[in-house]
RNA sequence: UGGGCUAUCGCCAAGCGGUAAGGCACAGGACUUUGACUCCUGCAUUCGCUGGUUCGAAUCCAGCUAGCCCAGCCA
């Protein structure tokens, strides 16, 4: 007995929970909901990217944990910003990442009618009006930071009347920017936001979804409130820049008199450490042509976390890892990388592959002879199975794993040593050949057949294994290997006229030896390349029998080669 | 004295009055068919600063300091 509670005290797991668990936890407890309903609402006006994968999974994550639900809403109320383009691109992403809205997937488009009429009735409630000001003028009086605004002179306006004009600009009788409807609330309010904000604009303009049918639009402020409300939504949970319209998203559900309003919950931005996330940055990226699209993989958009190799898991485990709190902060891209490592070690098959060849002649190897060895997949998961793999006379190895003049503690190839090839037999050095410029061509050595992998030999130990690839039946393929696509050095962004500071090694293609089993690899499967890291085909720049590798993330390694030369 | 928010290790982040979790990174060591993985070990006498309350403070109070957000008919 006394150890049953002990084990169930261990097994007890210690796992804390965020502010947003602790809110919710306490809303349950006293009644104010009795489910939780969250939401991911994005505005369809570009890609997604691994900040918004903290939002959806949080919110996803949320409904998950609580057997509540997760709507998909698109928050389309400004026109002259959406594209239906992104709509696609968006609902493709979160599908992938594993969020999952059921059959629910709306538009805040479709509550134009609604929130029509929840303007009429806050008009009847002498809660807002028409007014003339320009948008300069409603500037002007809004007073600053420091001074309070001043009352709008169409503020006085009768009921009758605001409902007329209100109408009008419905119906088109105005231009843009010729009346707003104005909630009436504070103009003296030390909130910016309170003072009388705008809930309507005219803007004549065709909607991606409503095309024509309407030509006033809702302002964020008032619409939001609205959407969550109409939805259901108990938990609306959004990023730290909201949290000064708070008590504006408060008064529209209030005054809209809705029965179980939402509760906003503001949490701080995912950031990565030198990582470019801006628009207009990567807007230029592209337009340079120094990344081949938004999908580029050095860039942290979804797509590209897809295109490089990323998997939803490695993400999602980030984004846990991260964790969830009110301070800004900048999570270290080593903490990515790791997620991804971690994910994929036992998943991948380890494949052996050159991308710095040089030449390996095993001297009294019989020529033209082949021998198919059996390769596990992984030895960490049997699950994966063996390959057979083509080993010859003459080989590929990493130039780097042959050195003439070897440093202290290398114990790789040199002149007189002997190492194991991987899966292979030892094999020692016996000389090497050089061309004119004084560069490695060929590396000369001779096995010892008695060595063979698997064969349990134990007569005597190498320090060193090193991969190789049979010259003869190996496969060509380009690698791509990246680095930030920033300068670390210098910092992301340049202080004098804030351009970017790029680091020009970002990108290094290599024409590497592979395995032969990999001729086929498909778009998207990825493998760990021995010693090299892990790398994923590209879906865009493979062709048939041709796949082109994106490095997902490098092997961490506690030996530096010292400097060449 | 505009308002709001934040401040715990190089980076995230627990902690909610009882004497600083965890992860990443880093550094040692063991193991190893790749110097990876795995496994050990180390890594905040101190919580932005200064006072106060208390037997006891990262936690409560006061004052300061620093950073972020707000003056769109964007979201």
């Amino acid at each position: 007995m006394e150890r049953e509670n002990m084990a169930a005290e261990e097994n007890k797991e210690v796992v804390s929970r965020n502010f947003i668990e602790m809110l919710i936890d306490q809303d349950l407890a006293e009644g104010v909901y009795d489910t939780v309903h969250t939401r991911f609402p994005p505005e369809p006006n570009g890609y997604l990217h691994i900040g918004h994968a903290k939002s959806i999974l949080l919110n996803y994550g949320l409904a998950q944990e609580y057997g509540g639900k997760f709507n998909m809403r698109f928050d389309d109320t400004n026109p002259t910003k959406e594209k239906t383009e992104f709509v696609e691109s968006i609902l493709a992403d979160i599908k992938w990442l594993g969020a999952d809205w059921e059959d629910r997937l709306f538009f805040a488009s479709n509550y134009f009618g609604q929130m029509y009429e929840a303007a009429v009735k806050l008009i009847r409630k002498g809660k807002a009006y028409v007014s003339d000001l320009s948008a300069d003028e409603i500037r002007e009086y809004r007073g600053t930071l420091t001074e309070p605004g001043r009352e709008d002179p169409s503020s006085g306006r009768s009921v009758e009347e605001n409902l007329r004009l209100f109408e009008e600009m419905k119906d088109g009788v105005y231009q843009d920017g010729e009346k707003v409807l104005r909630a009436r609330i504070d103009m003296a309010s030390p909130n910016m936001n309170m003072r009388d904000p705008v809930i309507y604009r005219v803007a004549h303009m065709s909607h991606h979804n409503t095309g024509d049918a309407w030509c006033i639009y809702p302002m964020y402020d008032f619409a939001h409130p609205i959407e969550d409300a109409i939805e259901g939504i108990t938990h609306s949970i959004c990023t730290l820049e909201f949290e000064d319209h708070r008590p504006l998203y408060d008064w529209v559900v209030r005054e809209l008199e809705y029965p179980h309003p939402p509760r906003q919950i503001e949490f701080a931005k995912l950031y990565l450490t030198n990582v470019v996330t801006g628009k207009r940055y990567i807007k230029k990226l592209v337009e340079e042509g120094i990344v081949d699209g938004w999908d580029d993989p050095r860039l942290v958009s979804i797509a590209a976390l897809r295109r490089r190799g990323f998997t939803p898991e490695s993400i999602r485990m980030f984004v846990e890892l991260c964790g969830v709190s009110k301070s800004n902060s900048s999570t270290d891209y080593a903490m990515l990388e790791y997620c991804i490592r971690e994910d994929l070690k036992l998943k991948r098959s380890r494949v052996m592959a050159v991308i710095d060849p040089v030449k390996l002649v095993i001297d009294n190897y019989p020529e033209g002879q082949v021998e198919y060895l059996d390769v596990s997949n992984n030895l960490e998961n049997e699950a994966l199975g063996s390959r057979k793999v083509p080993f010859a006379r003459e080989l590929y190895i990493e130039r780097e794993d042959f050195m003439e003049e070897p440093p202290k503690k290398y114990f790789r190839l040199f002149p007189g040593n002997e190492v194991r090839l991987m899966n292979a037999y030892f094999v020692k050095c016996t000389g090497f050949e050089k061309d004119e410029n004084g560069n490695v061509t060929v590396v000369h050595c001779t096995y010892d057949p008695e060595t063979k992998s698997g064969s349990g030999f134990e007569g005597r130990k190498v320090k060193g294994t090193i991969h190789w690839v049979a010259c003869g039946t190996a496969v060509k393929a380009t690698v791509r290997l990246y680095e930030n696509i920033v300068d670390e050095e210098k910092g992301v962004y340049n202080k004098e006229d804030g351009s970017l500071n790029l680091n020009p090694n970002s990108l290094t293609v290599r024409e590497a030896w592979l395995e032969p089993s990999l001729r086929d690899a498909k778009p998207y499967e990825s493998f760990q390349f021995v010693r090299q890291g892990y790398f994923c085909v590209d879906y865009k720049d493979s062709k048939e029998g041709a796949p082109v590798f994106n490095r997902i993330v490098s092997l961490k390694s506690s030996f530096k080669l010292p400097r060449q030369g």
